[in-house]
DNA sequence: GTCTATATAATGATAGAC
DNA sequence: GTCTATCATTATATAGAC
């Protein structure tokens, strides 16, 4: 059970108790999900239970606190992949390494639900919003009939399919699951680049008939069943 | 805090405790979450928590039995769909109604991992399949390149979907949800028209590149970063 | 700063009265 | 069949020794 290094690569001697608590946590977080306990996190800090209270005062201002570095540690990850522009959204997230931690406790926080899981997927759009626009206007992708709707949906595709995927791996470490992805990404970037090239659909009929339907002035949704 | 009636209709006090317990664990558990604990359950039930376990024994029996009243139900819902097939994938489950509970219910046991999960996830792509295979017979949908490994992924991203979607609304019921499923319809199902139909990527290189990349012999997979 | 020992609350499971 | 009372475990949080 090997003491936490954190995402700097520095040792571990290095660091204060506290940054060395921290980094566990995340660590432990994104491995056990948030219901890790004291006692796993200090057994891997290599301190004691009662040091995360001393130091912390309770297990939410640890988890804010790890929130803040991992969304930290997320900036910079998007900072580096800014500099080379990969293709493919949120590809730069699924490479292993340090954004292995990043994006599988982002994976969490959304699992979690809550505000936290709120603002990373906010993060994640406000990121994305850019970037599809300039595809758009540089004829790459095609415009939507409602560009905010498709951004948050495409969002909320993406990280579901990801979160499905990491449900579905019987508990695996960051760096396991982010190596599965890699090793089964066939089975998963061929469908998706078939799907977001070709779509599924060979007729227009059913996207035609609800852009009529939406054009109908009266009632505002479809007649609800009951 | 109403007693709980069962996807049936039938009046409570026409059941046994037992099935009053199972029924009464099943919205728990939808509602709460699998954590929710005997308590909050023998309470909806209108027993006492020692109840609980006198009939099923434990936890995980009284969760085996709900997973597998509530395969029972999805089945009947799934019956009922064929019946009148409609265009949309899993449309039947986002309906008001009994079929609230069962997508709910699914959507926890996904979120909650395990075998429990990934057994609503085999059963939801094997109904899938068949109805695929008949929709590219007719050549209302695009045959793939691989459809297994397609079908997978559109099975992981709309559940994957529809589970963000539950994470990030604030502690709903099943009704609630569902009910919010439908007033922001048009917010889903728009971009979801729109992406199956017409696709994301106006330029097929990404793919094309993809495919000749997966017909080179050599290297099992793309060189990993390092 | 760090640790040990403990308080407090909640859970699932058990035992036995009725 | 049903309930009340209790146990054992685990969790976070606290208090105080060093």
């Amino acid at each position: 059970m090997r003491i936490a290094t954190g995402a700097g690569g520095r040792e571990a001697s290095d660091l204060t108790a506290r940054a060395r608590i921290r980094d566990a946590a995340i660590s432990c977080f994104g491995d056990d999900g948030f219901d890790s306990s004291f006692r796993t996190i200090a057994m891997r800090a290599g301190v004691s239970p009662g040091l995360i209270t001393h130091h912390f005062g309770s297990k939410a201002a640890l988890r804010a606190e790890c929130d803040s570095e991992v969304l930290r540690q997320y900036r910079a990850v998007k900072f580096d992949a800014i500099a080379r522009p990969s293709a493919h959204l949120l590809e730069g997230l699924t490479a292993p390494g340090a954004s292995a931690t990043v994006l599988v406790y982002i994976l969490r926080a959304i699992h979690a639900g809550g505000a936290s899981g709120r603002d990373f997927l906010e993060h994640l759009t406000d990121d994305a919003r850019p970037i599809m626009a300039a595809s758009v206007a540089s004829g790459l992708v095609r415009p939507s009939r409602d560009e905010e709707a498709r951004l948050r949906y495409l969002v909320y595709q993406t990280m579901g399919a990801l979160l499905v995927q990491f449900l579905m791996t019987p508990s695996p470490t960051a760096e396991e699951f982010v190596a599965s992805l890699h090793a089964g990404q066939r089975d998963t970037i061929l469908p998706m680049l078939e799907l977001l090239t070709e779509g599924l659909l060979a007729r227009r009929e059913m996207l035609d008939d609800y852009v009529e339907f939406l054009r109908e002035p009266e009632r505002p949704a479809r007649p609800a069943p009951e």
